[in-house]
DNA sequence: AACACGCTCAACCGCACTCGA
DNA sequence: CTCGAGTGCGGTTGAGCGTGT
């Protein structure tokens, strides 16, 4: 038995906002503030559910929302983020300022057969050698900090620090991100977690994305 | 013209997390 | 410390639309 619906009081609307809803919520998140979604749709006048009025604004409604088709910049970032961070929505779009995780999540879904296959190749000549801290991720009002390894091209072997493979607070060991000096994701997706601290000669099945 | 099929995307659902009492 | 309400997030669904036959 599992939790009950959100929207599960009788006379709650479902479907798609029409746009007189949509005027009622900008109204009043214009004059009030984001905030208490809870009792925001009975002030708002509104017969539906808080999660329901959140997602409208934050997907839809938004002052700051891109309008149009993902670019192919955006594409571009997009792959790299996803492959350093996985299906992790809200971080991906918190780097590209007026998209939301929907629509990355959506656009991904679409396209991920096209972007996932042929741009990541085995991870040769290369280094771990030092953990760097990632540029504060801003979701909502939430700063996320992430540690991650940097790698460096140049070497033989792959070798990893036995002490920097440590799970950073973020991201399972299988799922580490890598970046180079200038921030450029790099080696970003299946580190192979049963290597994780079995000393500094193992080989990892790293993948890295092409720059 | 009619139907089938595939794609897009808005919206829903439920779990996880946060925070205050 | 525990519990519960509120909130955030990612997975999934399904209606609508376009395209091919």
């Amino acid at each position: 038995m599992g939790r009950a619906p959100c929207c599960v009081k009788v006379g709650l609307k479902k479907g798609k906002w029409t746009a007189k809803e949509d005027e009622l919520l900008s109204k009043y998140i214009q004059a009030n503030g984001e905030g208490s979604w809870k009792s925001l749709p009975h002030n708002a006048g509104l017969l539906r559910c808080g999660k329901s009025c959140r997602q409208r604004w934050i997907n839809y409604l938004r002052a700051d929302l891109k309008n149009g088709n993902i670019t192919a910049e955006e594409e571009q970032i997009i792959v790299k983020l996803h492959a350093a961070l996985g299906n992790r929505w809200s971080l991906i779009a918190g780097q590209l300022p007026g998209r939301t995780d929907n629509e990355i999540k959506n656009y991904w879904n679409s396209n991920k057969e096209a972007s996932s296959s042929s741009n990541f190749k085995p991870m040769e000549n290369v280094t771990i050698n030092e953990v760097l801290p990632l540029p504060a991720i801003t979701t909502g009002n939430v700063e996320k900090r992430m540690d991650t390894l940097s790698a460096f091209e140049g070497l033989n072997d792959i070798k990893v620090k036995d002490e920097l493979l440590q799970p950073n607070t973020d991201m399972s060991p299988n799922k580490t991100a890598a970046i180079d000096e200038s921030g450029e994701f790099i080696s970003c997706r299946s580190i192979n977690a049963s290597s994780v601290g079995d000393g500094a000669d193992d080989n990892l099945d790293l993948e890295y994305w092409e720059i």
